[in-house]
DNA sequence: TCTACGGGTGCCAGCGTACC
DNA sequence: GGTACGCTGGCACCCGTAGA
């Protein structure tokens, strides 16, 4: 369908600024629809569609289909099954409470490519490398960093090999050199916060102490929590485990841990974890595998569940570790505690008490020993664990007994 | 190097629960 | 019973990491 027999308010969408200028609206859409249908994930499919600019909300496609007429219709709708958001659509217009507008639009929202070209009356078909480096100037304008620019230069990149493949344009606008852009300074090497083992022990005293509101299940799940990342797990492993990760090898309880990518790695436990896990069983009113939970009904028993019976989520072991921060009067560590503060202890703790790096690259599930050494070097770590006291101090000696 | 995914963070509204 | 705290579930974003 030519763009000139449709409504006017079909060309007039998402905020009112996405697609006018453009030649065949309907085109370009089905193009990125099936560009997006190439990756298996969702999760990945939205991310590209967001730093596009098209909408990954359901506020923002119920309003798309609200202004759609029936051509657009049928094409939204295939929009929307590659991100799964017609599900969750049909539940917000069930559901009155849920809708709600976004709570804080995105700072570079207006920027992101679709709707830059749309901003400034730019057809992405027959967009050139000048408006694109004409974007990244704009982008760097308004603060974006050299990370957030990289990707979605990458975004639109790629995009348009897809669109070049299609027949829709004729060379890649975005494939320019990012050196150029001032995309390739290598990033400042961060500060990773480290906690000592003196913090770490405050942390669980505070878990076991009472606290207003916490009941004693919830003092002793927040001290297995603790417990648990001691042995160098990140929060999405600890929140994904099942009771029958939960077993016995080699004489030894451990736990199976599914890592990034799928990868799964055997992990022992300390006394520490496991008297902590089981003060917490003993607390559930019921036998763990028997918990009654909604992930259960899908076949799951959580090794951790909240008061409700339901898996720990991410935020809520990350406001936990705050609270506990708080509780145990680390106000400087409080504002900055994360649960990898954690994992990078294990990390330290580990080698600088002569672990292999190799073992602890092993225990925390990291592909590359490189990056193993790189939590350790770049870590805060304590001055008093320093291999260098002993070097000093072994020199001390020989200039006392040098006469 | 790029892709795919995860981590960290902020905000909101409402409900549940332990404690005083 | 009132209150403070904890939990849930949703929205959004930027940025970092690890596998290929």
């Amino acid at each position: 369908m030519d763009q000139r027999t449709l409504p006017a308010r079909t060309t007039d969408l998402a905020e009112g600024t996405l697609w006018p200028g453009v030649g065949d609206p309907i085109r370009l859409l089905t193009e990125i629809t099936a560009w997006l249908r190439s990756y298996g994930a969702t999760s990945t499919r939205r991310t590209y569609a967001e730093g596009l600019g098209l909408p990954t909300s359901v506020t923002d496609l119920r309003d798309w289909l609200s202004r759609a007429d029936h051509t657009w219709v049928h094409v939204l709708r295939a929009y929307a099954d590659t991100l799964d958001l017609t599900a969750a659509l049909h539940a917000d217009i069930t559901d009155p409470e849920r809708n709600r507008p976004p709570t804080r639009p995105g700072r570079f929202r207006p920027l992101h490519w679709l709707r830059w070209c749309a901003s400034t009356g730019l057809d992405p078909v027959t967009a050139g490398s000048i408006d694109v480096l004409t974007w990244q100037d704009a982008l760097r304008a308004a603060g974006a960093a050299p990370a957030t620019r990289t990707r979605m230069l990458a975004t639109v990149r790629t995009l348009y090999q897809h669109l070049a493949a299609a027949g829709l344009v004729t060379a890649n606008p975005a494939d320019l050199d990012r050196r150029r852009l001032g995309l390739r300074d290598p990033q400042p090497a961060k500060t990773i916060l480290t906690l000592t083992p003196a913090e770490v022990a405050a942390l669980l005293n505070a878990a076991a102490r009472p606290r207003p509101g916490a009941s004693p299940r919830d003092r002793l799940r927040a001290r297995a929590v603790v417990a648990l990342f001691t042995l160098g797990l990140r929060v999405s492993e600890l929140c994904d485990l099942d009771h029958p990760d939960l077993h016995t090898t080699r004489g030894r309880r451990a736990l199976r841990v599914t890592g990034k990518g799928g990868k799964i790695r055997t992990v022992y436990l300390t006394d520490l974890a496991e008297s902590a896990l089981t003060d917490y069983f003993d607390a559930l009113p019921t036998a763990p595998t028997t918990t009654v939970t909604r992930a259960t009904a899908s076949g799951r028993a959580p090794l951790l569940i909240t008061r409700t019976g339901t898996r720990c989520d991410r935020r809520d072991i990350w406001s936990l570790l705050r609270r506990l921060a708080t509780a145990a009067d680390l106000y400087e560590l409080a504002g900055a505690m994360h649960p990898h503060a954690l994992r990078h202890f294990y990390v330290t703790t580990a080698m600088e008490q002569g672990a292999h790096i190799t073992d602890v690259q092993s225990d925390v599930g990291h592909a590359r020993v490189d990056t193993t050494q790189r939590v350790y070097n770049h870590a805060t770590r304590d001055p008093s664990r320093t291999a260098a006291t002993h070097v000093g101090d072994t020199i001390t000696r020989h200039l006392e007994q040098t006469p």
